[in-house]
DNA sequence: TTAAATTTGTGAATGTGAACACAAGAACAT
DNA sequence: ATGTTCTTGTGTTCACATTCACAAATTTAA
C-alpha cells in the first residue's frame, strides 16, 4: 500500500486521529488500539488502521500504536508538527469566539495577528492580540504567515480574500456563507455554521 | 432515476444550492440555468442538475430553473420549508456568536432558547433571547423543539448532550471537540473550528 | 415553419472510498 | 516450547459518488 495516493477523506481524518490521541496522551495512556481508538473518536477500527496504512506500518502488532509517536507522525503529514501561525480578519462576533477559542494549540495552530476595518476596533487588544487596520494586511508577506481566517460579513468575503492572497496567503478558514474565488494555488475551506443545521432536520425522523 | 435512495453527498450540497438561489432571488432574478448556478457557488452544472434529478424534474429545458420554486422544493426536501427552532447549550464565546449569527434565518431555523449553567449569565438578554438556566432544559420537550446546539466546554459535551436528548432532541450541532455517544434515533453534526484549520497545511504548497 | 441555440435530464462509464475477512506478527500463559 | 490471544496491515469486494456525453425539450431567430 505504500505507493498510493492519500484519499482526501483520510487526510480529514487524520485531525481526528489527533485528537483522541491526544486524549489519550493526557491520560497517560502508552499505547492505544484502533479498538481502543475508534471507541474515542466514533470511528470504525478498519478504517483507523486502513487509513494509517496509506503512511507506511506505526503500530505493532499485538501492542497496538505508540500514542505519542503516532501524533507526532500525524503532525508530520498535515504538516504543523511545527507551529503554524494564522492571520484573523474580521473580529465581530465570529472572530471573536475564534480569537478567544482555545482548541487551536491542540494542532499547533496559533493566531498571531487580528485585523478589523473599524476604527473602534483597531488598536484594542483582544484574548492575545492587539487588532490592526486592515490596511496593514501585507504585513502578513514579511512575517511569512500562511493561514488566514476569513470572520468578515458577507459581501466583504471576496474582497478581503483577494487581499489575504495578495498578502502571500496559501490557506484560508472561510466563516462566510459565500463562495470565494481563488487561484488554484490557494486551498479554502468554507465552515458555514448556518448550514450544518439546516441539513440535520433531513435526517431526524419525524418532524 | 426517480425511485433512487438520494445520496447524503447531494443532501450536504442542497443547502449550498439553496444559499445560491436565494442570492439570486435577492437579484430579482426570476430563471437561473444550473451553469449560472454552478458558477455562483463553485460546483459543476452536471452535478447541479444530476443532484436535482434525484428528485424529479424542477427545472425547463431551454430555459432553467425559477429560482423561487426551486428554493422552496430545496426546502421542502431538507424539511426546512417551516421554520425550524432551536435551542442552544452554553453561552460563551462560541454561542454567543452563534447567537448573534444573521445566517440562520436564510434556511429558516430559529434559536428560540438558550441555557448556561453560570448564575450571572442566567436572566440577561443576548441579542433577542433570555438565557436559562440549564435545569430548565426539559421544557424543550413541551415546546417541542427538536434542533439543539451544543457549544459548552469539552468536559461537559457529554453530559449536556445526553439531557438534549432526554429533552427530546432529535438533531445535535455539536461545536465541542469530542465525539459524543447519542442513540441512533439522534443525530449529531460536529463542527470543530479547529479541525478545519489543521488541514489546510497539508493541501498548501511548499512550508 | 424551419433551423439554430439553449438547457435540462439521465444512462453509462469511471473513479473513489468503505467494509470485510483474514494472514501474519507479537505477546502471554502454561 | 507451544498454543492461545491479541492486534495490525492489506488484498478484495462492494457501495457510492462523480463525470461524461448526448438525446429530448424548449426558446429564439430568420
Amino acid at each position: 500500500m505504500r505507493y498510493h495516493k492519500i484519499p482526501d477523506e483520510t487526510i480529514r481524518r487524520l485531525p481526528v486521529y489527533l485528537r483522541g490521541l491526544l486524549f489519550a496522551s493526557e491520560r497517560q495512556q502508552k499505547n492505544i488500539s484502533s479498538q481502543n481508538l475508534a471507541e474515542l473518536i466514533g470511528v470504525n477500527s478498519w478504517q483507523i488502521r486502513k487509513d494509517f496504512s496509506y503512511f507506511g506500518e506505526f503500530g505493532t502488532r499485538g501492542v497496538g500504536y505508540n500514542v505519542d509517536k503516532l501524533a507526532m507522525q500525524i503532525k508530520k503529514i498535515l504538516k504543523i508538527a511545527e507551529i503554524q501561525r494564522a492571520a484573523l480578519v474580521g473580529v465581530g462576533n465570529i472572530g471573536s469566539a475564534v480569537l478567544a477559542y482555545y482548541g487551536f494549540a491542540k494542532y499547533n495552530l496559533e493566531i498571531a495577528f487580528a485585523f478589523d476595518i473599524a476604527p473602534d476596533k483597531i488598536g484594542t487588544k483582544i484574548e492575545h492580540v492587539v487588532v490592526e487596520d486592515v490596511a496593514n494586511l501585507s504585513k502578513l508577506k514579511k512575517h511569512k504567515i500562511k493561514l488566514g481566517i476569513l470572520a468578515v460579513p458577507e459581501h466583504a468575503a471576496q474582497e478581503t480574500a483577494d487581499k489575504l492572497v495578495k498578502a502571500g496567503i496559501k490557506g484560508i478558514l472561510n466563516f462566510s456563507p459565500r463562495y470565494i474565488e481563488v487561484p488554484k494555488k490557494v486551498k479554502v475551506a468554507t465552515v458555514d455554521i448556518a448550514m450544518y443545521l439546516a441539513s440535520l432536520p433531513y435526517y431526524m425522523p419525524r418532524i
